[in-house]
DNA sequence: CGGAACGTTGACGTACATCAAACTAGGTGG
DNA sequence: CCACCTAGTTTGATGTACGTCAACGTTCCG
């Protein structure tokens, strides 16, 4: 029901991905709401030709491994789409949680038939970031890697319309660590280190990047910080991830 | 031109993805031959709705950062698809080279179109393997990931009727080394390690696993032996990886 | 007030990288 | 045939990034 004609999110969903025209117009989506902390799906799951968007608030995706521990996967926002992974198995391999109280749409695949092209394109392109964020992840240390994430965070509310230099960070410090597999521990003595290098400030939850071209050298591994070099592969830089 | 009905692979490629029919049996494919060490592409090259299977041979697919030095991304044999990640952005973003002589078959996306929900099936299905590949390599130490590196090329060669027990390495150690986010000197401690511990052997690229159970029970993170337990997740063993 | 989450900081241990050297195996030329 | 090379692999000694354990400060909520 014509809702993406208004959504504020258009400008980063689906729209934006495959093109806001007379069928788009007509996408019928149905709109779930899901209460901070509660489950949109869980790991098992069935489901049949249907995947979301976010409308507004914050998702986190997690796999868990059979032993049963749960490593967050992605962080979604507004725009951002959930569950492209399933539509293959019949099954949702991980869980998706409300970070905050949250709304998403469910899109059937086969509403999107008239523009299958794009959707391929959409599919794909996630296959390339899923790539791109597991190269990243393995390819440079806990600087690096949290480097590359306060980036990509900050290009995500730029994108938004959002301040990209001052964002609160709406997940705790333990999911930031989770993610980026790294300790809680860790995660605070970068995030001190940082800060006493001058190159953000933290205030509990309130992030500001003060000095963003430093981050970018960090994340792109060719900072002259006590960053560790890999012997073979230091990371890309983000500003066009492509989820 | 009805090639599939008489390929050796077609039991783990397309046709065992999609369903060998009339249509399939028409699929205009086209054979490209890769000698070893050559490109089949390279990152930055063009492409348009067309992707590749492995008809023999194999090839090793590697992303690169901006720094340019590069990280193998996936090992592939026959039947294996290679390029769905392209179709989108309408480029390579990694290079793909042939380890040994290998011929691949070039397939055209819309050649797939009466199958589409299929297609669909198969992207969605990579998108999730290369979840649980990230999720995987983050999650464990070194022995870990050997481990599930055996097993799923045990498992491989098995689903290819060939000998899951004893098979040849195809790549060097040093590109098994780098695909494991490991140094060749770690790679081949950890070697040493398991055939000092009676798990299998080794003599040069030939390998015969001994244990597999216990190489299981490694690849679970579940095993005693002086495997890291790490905090917040071990990973998920192979035997199913969905490649 | 007490207690539970959460975040930060410090001391210490360990897995893995790094550096260096020896040991192959394959190739080339005498 | 041997001398000689180079590339790949293995083994050892040492350094370091990050995990682990423990203590302490905050905020929040009963």
């Amino acid at each position: 029901m014509a809702q993406c004609l208004t959504c504020r999110a258009a400008p980063v969903c689906i729209p934006a991905r495959i093109g806001l025209d007379d069928h788009l117009m007509q996408l019928p989506t149905r709109r779930v709401r899901v209460a901070r902390d509660t489950h949109l799906f869980q790991a098992g799951d069935a489901v049949a030709d249907l995947f979301y968007a976010v409308h507004y608030g914050a998702i986190k995706y997690t796999l868990s491994s059979v032993s049963g521990l749960a490593k967050i996967s992605a962080f979604l926002m507004s725009g951002d789409m959930l569950g492209l992974d399933a539509i293959g198995h019949q099954l949702y391999k991980g869980s998706a949680v409300a970070l905050e109280d949250s709304e998403v749409c469910a899109i059937r695949c086969s509403d999107l038939r008239p523009r299958i092209m794009l959707f391929h394109g959409i599919l794909s392109k996630q296959i390339a970031h899923e790539q791109y964020a597991a190269h990243q992840l393995r390819n440079s240390g806990a600087g690096q890697r949290l480097a590359v994430f306060l980036l990509d965070l900050s290009w995500r509310y730029g994108q938004r319309g959002y301040s990209s230099q001052r964002f609160r960070l709406i997940m705790p410090r333990q999911d930031i660590a989770n993610f980026l597999a790294l300790t809680p521990e860790c995660l605070s003595r970068e995030l001190s280190h940082f800060r006493s290098a001058g190159l953000l400030e933290v205030d509990d939850r309130e992030v500001t990047l003060l000095d963003a071209r430093a981050l970018r050298q960090l994340a792109m591994g060719t900072a002259q910080t006590g960053c560790m070099q890999d012997h073979d592969a230091p990371s890309p830089v983000p500003g066009k991830p492509c989820q």
